[in-house]
DNA sequence: TCTCGGGTCAACCGATCGGTGGACCTCCGG
DNA sequence: CCGGAGGTCCACCGATCGGTTGACCCGAGA
């Protein structure tokens, strides 16, 4: 019953475009039907293809992996999404599993992993690479609210450029001791003591 | 009289290596003779296949890209490199120039681009995106001492990890003075001056 | 030989940061 | 209807940072 499986690619890398389609076009059950170069041309391919599943990547110009896995979901729920990444420490895990995705994989992964997540996930199943199944058990283990509001994120990506306190407060118009609150709450989240330190956490976690 | 021109490729992801060779392998005047995972392997494949060139990824495990250039035009100045990054950022770019690197492509560039661009660099020219020969000419017009001395990294590098200066001080045996001392010029050179700026932009440089 | 760059250290001062404790408002969901 | 979360704000204090000036040592290269 359960003819070839169509795929849309979406990367903004021509060489890992051409890297992802060589991989499954050698396969004979799988067959790549499109390509996307951003996360628009993902959302409007995939719902003008309606493929059975769509590889994209999490960083790409004009729409990020995530929105775009977000936006397909949300118009056709047919159409399954597997997310391709490069680093494991990307904050962006959780929010593509919320988004919709039904898999997360590494670019550093070898190419059966690739192409049997592709089947896994095209059966309905779920398809996660070792090292980020193994974050996601420990971010489930340990409290771990590592999730800043919008307020916290927005003022700590101003402590990133080198803005003082009281710089950022004239940027967002508020109060120096407001983005001073902002920030102690973050130290405390990030379980650290100093704005740069709290900066680079932050960035190692994709948070900012 | 210019045969078919022989490519070693060496990059660690699997996806990215099928890419290449995809692309590569699509030219008829092209033949990708041989693939390494990291770069101890690609220095050791380089050698033993003696390639026109080899396309090398600057991040690799065992041996960065930078290193594995310098190993294999020591051992053979008949064998060219093109290394490819994915951020135009990488302050790589010079050190893999130094290391004897033929050409400097973005892993976001066109399929055309990487092919003229093994073919410019076998017929012994250089090949650069146009991004980073535009990086390259700007750091040439701005003096641009972008370049830390040995201790001025160290410290920038504790302070990216969150210790005030008299920790840092205590971690490298030295007065907090000294550490004030390396900072301000870290400042000087990097054109900002607060410790959490000196961080940020030193990683988007690639300095830390 | 002398200069220069890198590394080390000191003292001082104003500005900023981090910590604490409390306060008020609004929106959302139980 | 009330509680909690997110956002805003205040005051006070000690610690730390950033800026400045000046100094010494050493090794490499002119």
């Amino acid at each position: 019953m359960s003819r070839v499986i169509r795929v849309l690619v979406a990367d903004d890398h021509a060489v890992v475009r051409a890297g992802i389609v060589a991989l499954l076009a050698a396969e004979p059950d799988i067959e790549v039907v499109g390509e996307a170069v951003d996360g628009e041309q993902a959302v409007d391919l995939a719902l003008a293809l309606l493929p059975d599943l769509v590889v994209m990547d999490v960083r790409m110009p004009r729409l990020t992996g995530d929105a775009a896995t977000a936006r397909i979901r949300e118009r056709s729920d047919a159409v399954r999404v597997l997310v391709l990444t490069t680093y494991e420490s990307d904050a962006s895990i959780l929010s593509a599993i919320e988004a919709g995705a039904s898999g997360y994989l590494l670019k550093a992964a070898p190419a059966e992993e690739l192409i049997a997540g592709v089947r896994s996930v095209a059966a309905g199943e779920v398809a996660l690479s070792p090292a980020i199944a193994a974050q996601l058990v420990s971010r489930m283990r340990e409290p771990a609210p590592t999730a800043l509001t919008t307020r916290e994120t927005e003022v700590l990506r101003l402590v990133a450029e080198g803005l003082s306190n009281r710089a950022i407060g004239e940027r967002l118009f508020v109060g120096e001791a407001t983005v001073k609150t902002h920030l102690v709450r973050a130290f405390e989240k990030l379980g650290v003591n100093d704005r740069t330190r709290a900066v680079t956490l932050a960035m190692e976690r994709g948070l900012i």
